[in-house]
RNA sequence: GUGGCUGUAGUUCAGUUGGUAGAGCACAGGAUUGUGGCUCCUGGCGUCGUGGGUUCAAAUCCCAUCAGCCACCCCA
């Protein structure tokens, strides 16, 4: 027997009979998008590692222990896009596109051990702000993500913002962090001890009980914001206010990416398991010049499909109805089969999803396969209607069934189609 | 990268102190030779995840490995 092959490890199939499931996702987000007068940009997979290195940030978990790296058969030396905001704004300044809004959807990698809610691929809708540091933008971005999940049914989320600052800022913040940890580093867990020096904000993320004590007391990030960043902070909550949107601050909340300024939020499901960040995104006003643009401002988020799934699955929600032909043919006999073949045929060019199986032989078990195709009309085509030049045309649903001129057939689907 | 639990038919799982495998669902056919859904009947040799070890004998015990799940971590 020849080698059978498994999927790699932290990938996933999405099969046939669920596949509209992800269809239904994706299609609210691009009717989302189209009310926010957002435009579609797909960009690569894979990009140069340098560009992730530089904006995601050489010390964060994703480029240093995350990615995909490899060589292509000229040593250049690539990464799957592990994120999709550095690609779209590469993208962005590659062709000298002005003020942008853009959203995306498409496969991510990071390689990190599988557990719920989280694959090695797995896939990301969000959408990107360009030009603006209008604290409108902010909230209008934070907006268009609620107004997604709502538009999916989910209510039982929260969302969290904050204000990281501009880069003064958060030096000074960090700086505090440093005097406040020092006198207690030799109390603080290993993982901390490296943060203090590298990103000491991550230590108020530490769930370490000994290191959680410290937390609690320590420096605040808001009250370090240069007066502009405070400024614009609450601004965008009024905004928010306006718009009727909930949200708390949280001053803890750290992304795990270098490019994030000012504006920080995150959507949390906490029926999720650990995994619990449904989406979240933030500002980033100096990557646009960082990646070798024009100086611009921008905002995003990012969410996963996986666990906007298991939200929904979990409150039960609808993905729409499965896809199913609408008129199932059954044939008996070989004049019947040829017959069977072109009125299928007309009637799949009459924008009707038809089907029949021409492999099944009893009449039965054609009936079965109608019935389990889940049309809504069989049309019966046996020796009876050829020789007559007739049809038999069953709701599936009633079970009443009634046999017609061939040349009627049109209309009466018709009128079966208007009753269901 | 670390830890815990698990790995038997397409799927969900059972398998008693080691004696070389079973059920529900699904699927297929039939009861009803031109009528589905309900009911009943019939149909399963499946590398017992993989490799090695102990034993007269391993799905069952031991080791390794791979995979899944959950948690740490990180985040989507």
């Amino acid at each position: 027997m020849s080698q059978r092959y498994k999927i790699p490890r932290g990938t996933y199939d999405i099969l046939p009979q669920d596949s509209y499931r992800r269809q239904f996702l994706m299609d609210v987000f691009r009717k989302t998008a189209d009310l926010y007068n957002y435009r579609e940009i797909v960009t690569p997979m894979f990009e140069s590692a340098d560009l992730f290195e530089r904006s995601v940030g050489d010390t964060s978990d994703i480029v240093q222990k995350e990615m995909y790296v490899f060589e292509d058969r000229k040593q250049r030396r690539f990464a799957l896009r592990p994120e999709g905001t550095a690609p779209v704004v590469r993208s962005y300044v590659e062709n000298g596109m002005q003020v942008s809004r853009l959203y995306y959807m498409g496969a991510m990698f990071r390689y990190d051990r599988p557990q719920k809610g989280r694959y090695r691929q797995f896939y990301q809708y969000g959408v990107e702000a360009i030009g603006s540091a209008h604290p409108y933008i902010d909230a209008e971005v934070i907006a268009m993500a609620v107004h997604y999940l709502e538009a999916l049914g989910l209510k039982d989320f929260r969302l969290e913002i904050n204000s990281v600052g501009g880069p003064a800022s958060a030096d000074a913040y960090n700086q505090a962090l440093k005097d406040y940890y020092k006198p207690h580093v030799d109390e603080l867990c290993g993982d901390c001890k490296n943060r203090l020096e590298k990103n000491p904000r991550r230590l108020l993320d530490c769930k370490v009980p000994s290191c959680k004590v410290f937390a609690k007391d320590a420096p605040v990030m808001l009250d370090y914001l240069d007066p502009e960043a405070l400024q614009c902070f609450e601004k965008v909550k009024s905004y928010l206010d306006e718009l009727g949107i909930e949200y708390t601050v949280n001053p803890q909340i750290v992304r795990g990416l270098d490019y994030y300024t000012d504006t920080a939020f995150e959507i949390l499901d906490d029926s999720l398991g650990a995994q619990n960040a449904l989406l979240g995104g933030g500002r980033y006003n100096g990557l646009v010049e960082q990646i070798g643009g024009k100086d611009a401002p921008g905002i995003g988020f990012a969410g996963g499909f996986e666990r906007l799934e298991l939200s929904m699955e979990k409150n039960g929600l609808s993905f729409g109805d499965e896809p199913h032909p609408e008129v199932f043919l059954v044939a008996m006999g070989e004049a019947a089969e040829i017959q069977t073949v072109k009125i299928c045929n007309r009637l799949r060019h009459a924008g009707i999803p038809t089907d029949f199986d021409i492999e099944k032989g009893s009449f039965k078990s054609q009936m079965k396969a109608a019935n389990k195709s889940g049309a809504d009309i069989a049309i019966i085509i046996g020796e009876d209607e050829v020789a007559n030049n007739t049809l038999t045309i069953k709701d599936m649903r009633q079970g009443t069934q009634e046999t017609i001129p061939a040349d009627e057939i049109n209309e009466r689907i018709e009128k079966i189609r208007e009753r269901s």
